[in-house]
DNA sequence: CAGTGAGCGAGCTTCCGCTTGACTT
């Protein structure tokens, strides 16, 4: 016989708080949400107001089973999910499942995982919600509704087994949107002129001229003036300024820090915070709120002045402005403050550290600086050279914490200013003009993507992890590293009595693990966005969540929101199937000289191609990684056609350049040698410098062979360093181990170890293998 | 690793949010 019996939604929780509460209390997890609407079909009984379908998950069957049968012999039945529309859905749920009966079942919640908060809570249960509940219900039925009526629509209009919702459709839309501002950008020249300039005391400073030169002409003349000119201070002004610490981490923030400090994804944030999390290192890892318990405030207040001193200290809470946040949990923050290192692997070290200072500077004294504003005025021109110090006077929070940003350019200001005058005279040591470029718009990181949609009110903690992955291993969006383009750009020189102009080589529009919308992405983003205006409307989100508000408040019946929506919705699905055309979108690029035939792009079984003529003669050719169908030119779709492009002969066999799927190649004798990135053109390579690749190829190759046994088993050096091949699989070989050291008998033996670990995985894989060969055949078709 | 792009038309695909594991490299 159990007293009490808690059911809290992470297991996690339940360890904590069956600690908090001792005897008489069994504290389990209901893993998240038991039941869902019927996994296939609809799930929905629209002829019946809207009834939900709902079954036990698969994967939760255990658990209910558990549940049930503790609930079975408990007294009392306290739920204990959060306390969110989800948490008492989720309640409810248990509720009717578990078949529990209202007098011995008590509904509690609270906002922190601390003793005090949990005791409140068993002293003032209340009953589960219903209001609130069918907001939940809404949702998720407006949700199935969306997507498995829009999704049907693309697999017969554009492509099978696409999928469209609420919120992917949008995230695609974003990046999108994005890639074609930039697109439409028209970058400009304009040079900067930066000069350092020296103190009669031989102090040196920098300093920049505001006004940016748009042209070559005018930046000439102003360095003519320059070396004429005699410079003296204009002006001093010094502004005491304060920098206040940013709110302790949610779930998008941390995504964001990590992203730009540690180049974390947002997955892998998630499930390194997740680790810290199950440690009892830290609070919940999935949150929307900045807010921190009083304990953490106190505790983080005590470590304060005891390390660094009293006057550190200024304790605060923050309001979160975040626009639809529910805050069911706390700020994440570490569990104990007087705790600023852990064990754990590097990747945990460095999330914890974070968290831990970031924790910490929100409840420290804000930073006093002192902003100084210097001109530098020239005798015979205008336009001045400012210069700007910034000095810490009082570095409060920054002793621990800087937060960075998205749109960090080097800031070129001194941290010191020497001391100045107003009349003073300067001398000039040189002075530069630099050629630059207006930058068009950044591409999304991950990061940057989710603070977009958190700002929109798309998606919750729990989802933007899994939405980004969604989106990409649909083939709609990309995230990849490109190579800049090297560029010749001028620079101007003013030093002594000399004026020298050189060009010299910089790197533009590198990108570095950025999102690239794929010709799916913006194909399927278009279809949705001419037929389905609402839902792929920025507000669209928003919108709903008022009239989930409506249906918690009680003033709204859940199923009058869903028919208000469902009935026009529907009818747009009905006369898209109908009425559209189905959408390769096909782009004619014009003639082809050659042949007087039309070229067009199109996205075709495999991917975009380029297609020249039709009927009988028609030929194709894929496009390239990096080419997208709405910008590629009638030129560069040409010279797809000019692949394979036969060099001549090496050897006694022919050499001949193709286009594969992982970029232009040499082929000889069957070899294939991929072309050197940024060096080599596909279109121009000489019959000479492939066969220089050639051998360069056979060269790298004898490197690679690091000692060959009689039976075949071979020790190669890889990418990621050495490692063992055999029957064409490779076996990884431990760290302890030296590769040179290795003998045939110890090879066999890793062999054997690590071929069991590998049958030992298929086994077990089953269904969920099944699940991933699908994924990453459907993503690769459209790569 | 280095191709492919037609048509027959079975049977399948798909959403968002709550939770972990168990998977692979």
């Amino acid at each position: 016989m159990i007293e009490n019996l808690v059911i809290v939604e992470s297991p996690a929780k339940a360890k904590t708080i069956e600690k908090f509460l001792g005897n008489g209390y069994t504290v389990k997890s209901s893993f998240g949400h038991i039941r869902d609407l019927e996994k296939k079909d609809l799930g929905v009984d629209i002829a019946h107001h809207f009834q939900p379908k709902y079954e036990i998950s698969s994967d939760k069957k255990t658990v209910v089973k558990e549940l049930k049968a503790l609930a079975k012999e408990a007294k009392t039945v306290w739920l204990a999910s959060d306390e969110d529309r989800e948490g008492e859905a989720i309640a409810w749920h248990l509720f009717e499942v578990l078949k529990l009966k209202p007098e011995n079942t008590k509904r509690i919640v609270f906002h922190e995982i601390t003793k005090d908060a949990i005791l409140h809570a068993i002293q003032n249960p209340r009953n589960i919600d219903k209001n609130l509940v069918d907001a939940q219900q809404a949702r998720r039925v407006l949700d199935r509704l969306v997507g498995f009526e829009m999704s049907p629509v693309l697999w017969k209009k554009v492509k099978p087994s696409l999928s469209a919702g609420r919120v992917q459709s949008v995230a695609v839309k974003l990046i999108v949107e994005r890639e074609r501002e930039i697109n439409a950008f028209k970058e400009q020249p304009y040079y900067r002129v930066t000069g350092i300039f020296e103190t009669t005391d031989k102090a040196q400073l920098k300093a920049e001229v505001q006004e940016r030169f748009s042209n070559q002409e005018t930046t000439q003349a102003y360095l003519q003036a320059c070396k004429e000119a005699t410079f003296q201070v204009g002006s001093v002004e010094t502004k005491p300024s304060i920098r206040k610490p940013a709110p302790p981490f949610t779930t998008s923030t941390l995504q964001q820090e990590a992203s730009r400090k540690l180049g974390f994804s947002v997955s892998q944030t998630m499930s390194v915070a997740q680790k810290l999390y199950e440690h009892g290192l830290i609070t919940y890892m999935r949150t929307d709120s900045v807010n921190l318990s009083d304990l953490a405030i106190r505790s983080a207040k005590a470590v304060i002045c005891e390390t660094l001193g009293e006057k550190y200290s200024k304790p605060r809470n923050f309001a979160t402005k975040t626009k639809g946040a529910q805050e069911a949990h706390e700020a994440i923050r570490p569990t104990y403050m007087n705790k600023p290192e852990i064990e754990g692997d590097h990747n945990e070290k460095q999330l914890y550290d974070l968290i831990y200072k970031r924790t910490l500077a929100s409840q420290m004294a804000e930073a006093e600086l002192e902003k100084t504003n210097i001109t530098i005025h020239l005798s015979n021109h205008s336009i001045p050279f400012t210069a700007t110090g910034e000095v810490i006077i009082f570095d409060g929070f920054l002793k621990v914490y800087m937060e960075s940003h998205d749109d960090e350019t080097e800031d070129e200001h001194n941290d010191l200013l020497p001391a100045l005058n107003k009349n003073d005279f300067l001398n000039r040591i040189h002075i530069t003009a630099s050629e630059q470029y207006t930058q068009h718009p950044p591409r999304y990181t991950e990061a940057s993507l989710v603070k977009k949609m958190e700002a929109l009110g798309i998606g919750r903690p729990s989802t933007y992890a899994p939405t980004i992955t969604t989106i990409q291993n649909r083939g709609y969006i990309i995230r990849e590293s490109r190579d800049g383009v090297v560029r010749n750009v001028e620079q101007t020189e003013l030093k002594g009595n000399e004026i020298k102009t050189k060009a010299i080589r910089k790197i533009f529009g590198a990108e570095k693990k950025k999102l690239f919308p794929s010709d799916m992405g913006m194909v399927v983003t278009d279809f949705l966005s001419e037929h389905f205006k609402n839902i792929m409307d920025y507000n669209f989100t928003a919108q709903a969540e008022e009239s989930l508000d409506h249906i918690a408040e009680g003033s709204v019946e859940w199923q009058k929101m869903i028919g208000e929506f469902y009935s026009p919705f529907h009818e747009t699905v009905e006369t898209t199937l109908k009425n559209s055309e189905r959408n390769s979108g096909q782009r004619i690029l014009g003639t082809d000289p050659a042949t007087g035939e039309t070229v067009s792009v199109r996205i075709g079984r495999f991917g975009p191609m380029a297609q020249i003529g039709e009927g009988e003669k028609v030929r194709y050719a894929g496009l390239q990684k990096g080419q997208l169908m709405e910008t590629i030119t009638l030129e560069e779709a040409l010279t797809l056609f000019k692949f394979p492009r036969k060099l001549g002969q090496y050897e006694d066999h022919e050499v001949a350049i193709g286009i594969g799927r992982f970029g232009p190649y040499i082929k000889h004798n069957n070899v294939y040698v991929s072309l050197k990135k940024g060096e080599d053109d596909p279109g121009t390579i000489t019959l000479e410098t492939a066969i220089q690749r050639i051998e360069e190829k056979r060269e790298a190759d004898r490197n690679r062979l690091i000692k060959a046994f009689d039976n075949g088993v071979q020790v190669l050096n890889g990418r990621f360093g050495p490692y063992i091949s055999y029957n064409k699989t490779n076996y990884k070989i431990p760290k302890t181990q030296k590769a040179e050291e290795l003998t045939l008998e110890k090879c066999m033996e890793l062999i054997e170890k690590e071929g069991s670990k590998k049958k030992a995985g298929k086994n077990t894989t089953g269904k969920k293998g099944k699940t991933t060969a699908r994924k990453s055949k459907g993503s690769s078709a459209s790569s």
